[in-house]
DNA sequence: GCATATATTTAAATTAGTTTAAAAATAAAG
DNA sequence: CTTTATTTTTAAACTAATTTAAATATATGC
């Protein structure tokens, strides 16, 4: 990459703003960054306009900010790093899939470059990690996947669990209570018009009714 | 530990301390924390105030700093951290031992209690780093070990390289290239009195001289 | 004991990042 | 269109950590 260094905090803003646009056609107002950050909209606006001046980002009073290509290709490392290191610390040291996030965030910091690249060796490049969420490679690009919510399956319909929308700690306890994890085979048993819950059978055992905001929050790939 | 939170910044000053202090009877100089930290004087005056009014160290003016208990017991934990993580490097990443210490430096700041207690027993709770530096236990106590430098045997002397104590790049890729590492064998076979550099069997192979300086940067423990 | 050298502290200024409150711009509603 | 609500920006102040320069202590030499 380029020989500029980032602070951390920029490391941070970088990250939540790539999150952020990705969802908004390319763009990421002041308040969603603050409440991405979990700190005030002036100081955003601050931290933005310092990151533009450093050609991190565009930004244009009152229209919000969109990331240009250096910083893109830095939140695209960043993004890498931290799933690499999700998939280290569930595979490697055995630590659940609702513990994760805390501390790869602390390990996306880390900042060489030879950790990274042998780190990824030893993890047998993996794709994903273990939220199912894509792997950018070393060039930054994400291996696509065509996957969607569990909401939008109809009776009958049968899928494999391919990631988890929702990261919370209380959602992915919740799933590993209902024996669900990446992989997991379900089928619509039946759809509840009513509140447009579902009832579904997870691996051929157990049947359970998910609401559809659980729905929503389980990313799917149908089978046939 | 307490739940007092330390800046990054902080924690690099703890550990500095510490390792100046092992050195010279429990106190470090303003100047000599100065160098370590490749920082000015006045930058650390004003440091060590602030983190002596924080309880982490002993200030008196003009005096010097000494680590108190609750100090001691963070610097453990971060020297356990760094040489955890720089097993790991070596061990399963296969990185060099001449390029362990950056990225094992920042790696010390990752805080989550569950990662290290869980990368100890991933790497089969190690007592020494790649430098053959002693790794303490969670309750931070160190494994001592009877050793001297290379520059106190005599001829005839034969014994086990045990750990470098100078691990600058140079230094360490020199040992690399003479075929030494951890655990090598060694035997004096000539003092040179006019130098005071030693000729030296390595492995019961290799003979080679190391100068004084080099002698002394070689731990070993000595053989029968 | 005095002069000089060295080490340390203070002072003043700077930078990154933050907060709260006030001002200004934009969006929404009637 | 005009009033109101929401979003964003600016202003002023703060903290952590730093720098350079000046002041003060301490140590050393004679
Ligand atoms: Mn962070
Ligand atoms: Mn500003
Ligand atoms: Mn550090
Ligand atoms: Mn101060």
């Amino acid at each position: 990459m380029q020989d500029i260094q980032l602070s951390l905090t920029e490391e941070d803003y970088l990250k939540a703003i790539f999150n952020i646009t990705e969802k908004n056609r390319g763009t990421a107002s002041t308040n969603d960054i603050a409440s991405s950050m979990q700190t005030s909209a002036a100081a955003v606006t601050d931290m933005v306009q310092r990151m533009a001046s450093r050609k991190l980002l565009d930004y244009e009073k009152y229209k919000g900010v969109k990331l240009n290509s250096v910083g893109i290709a830095f939140a695209t490392q960043l993004i890498r790093k931290e799933r690499l290191w999700k998939v280290f610390l569930h595979q490697k040291l055995g630590m659940d899939w609702d513990k994760l996030n805390d501390a790869a965030e602390q390990l996306k910091h880390i900042n060489t470059i030879e950790v990274i690249r042998k780190l990824e060796l030893f993890l047998g490049s993996p794709k994903y990690d273990p939220h199912g969420e894509p792997i950018p490679n070393a060039d930054g690009r994400f291996t696509l996947r065509n996957q969607t919510s569990l909401f939008n399956l109809r009776k009958t319909d049968r899928a494999k669990v391919v990631a988890v929308r929702n990261q919370s700690s209380s959602f992915l306890q919740f799933l590993d209570d209902c024996g669900i994890s990446i992989g997991s085979q379900i089928e619509v048993l039946q759809e509840i018009d009513f509140d447009l819950s579902k009832r579904i059978m997870i691996n051929d055992q157990t049947s359970i009714v998910f609401s559809s905001k659980i729905c929503q929050d389980l990313y799917v790939k149908q089978l046939n």
